[in-house]
Formats: structure tokens, C-alpha cells, sequence
DNA sequence: TCGATATTTCGATAATCATCTAACTATCGA
DNA sequence: TCGATAGTTAGATGATTATCGAAATATCGA
């Protein structure tokens, strides 16, 4: 199971979120991410979508740069994981207002 | 008191409300709306900060293109306020990933 | 009515960014 | 070792957008 260790957002990092969250195409992303019970390889995510792998890469980077997912290497793959408590920490800080 | 109906998103809507608070002069606007226990003018937003009022003027009205504010006039002002069900409704969307 | 204040609109400019193709690196299976 | 597959990087391009100054509109107080 996950911590319930509260993440410390600096005023960068909730930026960096706040832009990776406003590209429809990286919410998709994430949301597909978040949806797979394992990690998720890159190609997987390109399947049935019409977009370049460059493109892609680009917006895993961003979702990485944010703190929202991180990627591990494994083998021909990058397996990819939704950071759970980074998001929630984003949330919670929105909620304040 | 607030009502608790449930405000129901729509793609577009979530897709502008991400945007709206992707920037961080945005989100610091709505924080400072927010703020006010009374609702507040634009003017009061401007004090001691060196933005115009035109750009002042561009960034609230896409707060309100979002759904995140409202604002009414109230003589020579207009009186802003933050519209917590849409914000609740954007996060709560999230929380589901 | 006049001048000051509040806000919006317009048009322009500069910066940011999503996207692509092409070229590259790395790894796997045969 | 070779060819195919996965992913990244570089460089270019077009679209979006944050920003401003200036002009316009509306309202207030004197």
C-alpha cells in the first residue's frame, strides 16, 4: 500500500503541474497511465492514437519534469507510474483557496 | 451557506479550468479572490503588483471563461467571487485518476 | 457638467509550446 | 551480428498566449 507521507510542494513544482495538467493530450496520458493496474510502457500509450513518439516522449518528459509520474528503465521499455501522492499534494493545495 | 449540488464538468470545461490555473499570475489572482470574505474588485487586486489593467483585465476574464469566478457589477467596480463548486468539481475529477 | 477612477477592448509584440521529421542510442530476438 | 523495435534528441515551424500602451466606456463625486 501507499504512504500517507505528506508531499511538500514548492511554488516551481505546483507550476510545473498546473502546466502539465492544462495539455488535454497529457491529461489523457496520465489518466491512461493511471488506469493500468501495472506499470505502462511508452508504446503502449501510442496505440490507437495518431500521435509521434516524439511527441509523446515530449509529454512524458513534462509529466515527468512535474513530479507526476516517474519512468524506470526496464530492458527495451520505460514502465511508467503514476505519483500518487505528488498529484494529491497538488490537489490539497488547490482545495485551500 | 453554499449548496453541495454536484457541479458536473465537461471536457471543454475541465480543459479551461486546467488552463486558467496553469498560470501561476492566475492562480495567484484566484487565491487572493478567494481571500476576500467579501467579494472584491479588480481594482483592490491590482495594489502592489506591477500588472497592468489591461493584462489584470484578460487574466480575470478567463478565470470567468472558466467557470472558477463570477463577477457582478456594483457601481464603478465589479465585485468578484470565487465559484467553489467548479473548482471542487475540477478536483474531485482528478482525484479519480 | 467635469475630472477622476474602474474596467474593457484593440492591436501589436515577444515568448512559449505542441508538433513534426530525421537522426540517434539502446536493446532484444533470430 | 543484423534487423527490428523502443525511446530520445535536435531543429524547425506554426499556433497560442501573456503582455503592454492607447483608446474607449461607464460611473462616481464635486
Amino acid at each position: 500500500m501507499s504512504s500517507s507521507k505528506t508531499v511538500r510542494l514548492t511554488d516551481k513544482q505546483f507550476a510545473l503541474i498546473a502546466k502539465a495538467l492544462a495539455e488535454p493530450r497529457r491529461y489523457q496520458i496520465l489518466k491512461e497511465i493511471g488506469k493500468c493496474k501495472e506499470q505502462m510502457a511508452c508504446s503502449a500509450l501510442k496505440e490507437g492514437s495518431d500521435i509521434s513518439a516524439a511527441t509523446l516522449s515530449h509529454h512524458i518528459k513534462e509529466l515527468e519534469t512535474a513530479g507526476l509520474i516517474t519512468s524506470t528503465k526496464d530492458g527495451k521499455y520505460m514502465k511508467l507510474t503514476v505519483e500518487r501522492e505528488v498529484l494529491h499534494a497538488y490537489l490539497e493545495q488547490l482545495s485551500k483557496i
